[in-house]
DNA sequence: CGCTGAATTGACGGCTCTCAATGTCGGTGG
DNA sequence: CCACCGACATTGAGAGCCGTCAATTCAGCG
């Protein structure tokens, strides 16, 4: 049994095999493409980008050999890492084509890959928008582990709150009332907190005129607050942080 | 501007027109197919289920009134949510065709649906492998997820290097002994640990014998322990728990 | 009116973060 | 060859956030 180590070089690509043989030969039966296939391996060095937050996403990746590190740059500029791939993963698909790149990623050492533009796979895999849809999704999830890796449970319920409200917004509801269709016990499962810390935070936001609670309705007073505090805070609070809360007993 | 309850039933939907239309009108643009589709429209009261984890996977749906809970069943039986979906939101993509359900969905309250089986979708829709592979990441991102959410810095680190084991072995090289890409930094940010906490648990891995660890180099010596330890545990613990740790100082 | 389940509130303990110092490895220059 | 340096990793001490346990309140309902 050989040691992994991820970062020699198969001439030989076999990396896909496990999905049935190789991917290129899968989306790309015609022969001039399969060229311009193997004209996009590459191969980068440590800690080169594949591609950065923001760029257009015109492609996405196999590894061929070594490894890559998919992250996010947070609102502090610290990274989030989402995932790591070894040889014969797919990534960059997160993003889909005409997007832009909602991650980036990097090499952790010196790693090969083969490269599938998105203009290429137009004729067999056009999903309609449905991979725009499933990117939508991915976004989401993305976010989702943003907050439970990085945010405290102030951050994750005011981030849930304002969630709600942008979406109700952008469907013609109000984004300072609405009404919470789940119970606490599934906003802690969501945000990975008990029950008695939802339910105390928010009651420390009502403390602190952030918003105004009554079982399942909710009113945000002050959008700018609640925004400020589901931003990563690290020195940046004194807002309606843990250690006041009693100026209006 | 009206107050989102979600609860109330639009005969005429709009809600896909955010996305640019209807969605039925623009994957089904066959009358026949689009006269399945508006019978597939469908009303569950609260607390009802859409889809279990492990169904078959024959269909996509879209919010259109009412709420949806998407979640997880965790190996101790509690429940992880993955996320809530609003009028307009489309849901049950993470699972696609021939495929079994990765998560469970059900109503928060009595709840409209349109239904898209993906066997009339076979035409403009059919991405190749592509739409199995977004759906490969996205079970990752709800594995991710999973971890940050219900895992202790314990269950995280012994999940993270099971998971490595995994995929290492998958590919055919060794489960047990293998060199870590990532630094430290990489480890505790994708896991949502401080780095401290990261290299103190892999100490105290070793201190129990379950792994040895050097730098970069990890070798597995116990994998059926490491496995529990991955798992949600909690008075399943006297393995390799805090408390001990110190037997063989 | 009493029951049931959800939500709130309080006390306590532990896990993990922060801050800080030390140790280790690889590279660089004298 | 060796000293130095910077990046990475380890180890320790203290504090704080949050989970657990438990009691109480409240809303809905027969």
């Amino acid at each position: 049994m050989k040691i992994a180590s991820t970062s020699h070089i198969d001439h030989h690509c076999n990396v896909c095999e496990p999905r049935g043989g190789c991917l290129g030969m899968q989306l790309l039966d015609d022969p001039g493409v399969s060229k311009h296939l193997k004209q996009a391996k590459r191969i980068s060095r440590k800690g080169e980008h594949v591609f950065r937050e923001g760029e257009d996403a015109d492609a996405f990746y196999v590894v061929r050999s070594g490894s890559i590190k998919s992250y996010l740059v947070t609102e502090d500029g610290e990274e989030q890492v989402l995932g790591f791939y070894l040889p014969g993963d797919v990534f960059g698909l997160d993003s889909t084509e005409l997007q832009q790149r909602m991650s980036s990623a990097t090499t952790l050492e010196t790693t090969s890959l083969c490269r599938f533009p998105h203009v290429y796979l137009a004729d067999k895999a056009q999903g309609s928008n449905l991979l725009r849809i499933t990117a939508e999704q991915m976004q989401r999830d993305h976010n989702l582990v943003l907050m439970l890796a990085r945010k405290d449970a102030d951050g994750r319920i005011a981030s849930f709150l304002d969630d709600l409200a942008c979406r109700y917004w952008s469907r013609g509801y109000s984004a300072s009332a609405f009404l919470l269709s789940m119970s606490r016990q599934d906003i802690g499962c969501y945000l990975g907190l008990a029950v008695e810390t939802v339910s105390r935070t928010l009651t420390r936001f009502q403390e602190c005129g952030v918003l105004q609670v009554n079982r399942r309705e909710v009113e945000i007073l002050d959008h700018d607050t609640l925004r400020k505090i589901a931003g990563i805070r690290l020195d940046s609070a004194s807002d309606c942080s843990k250690a006041s809360g009693l100026n209006s007993a």
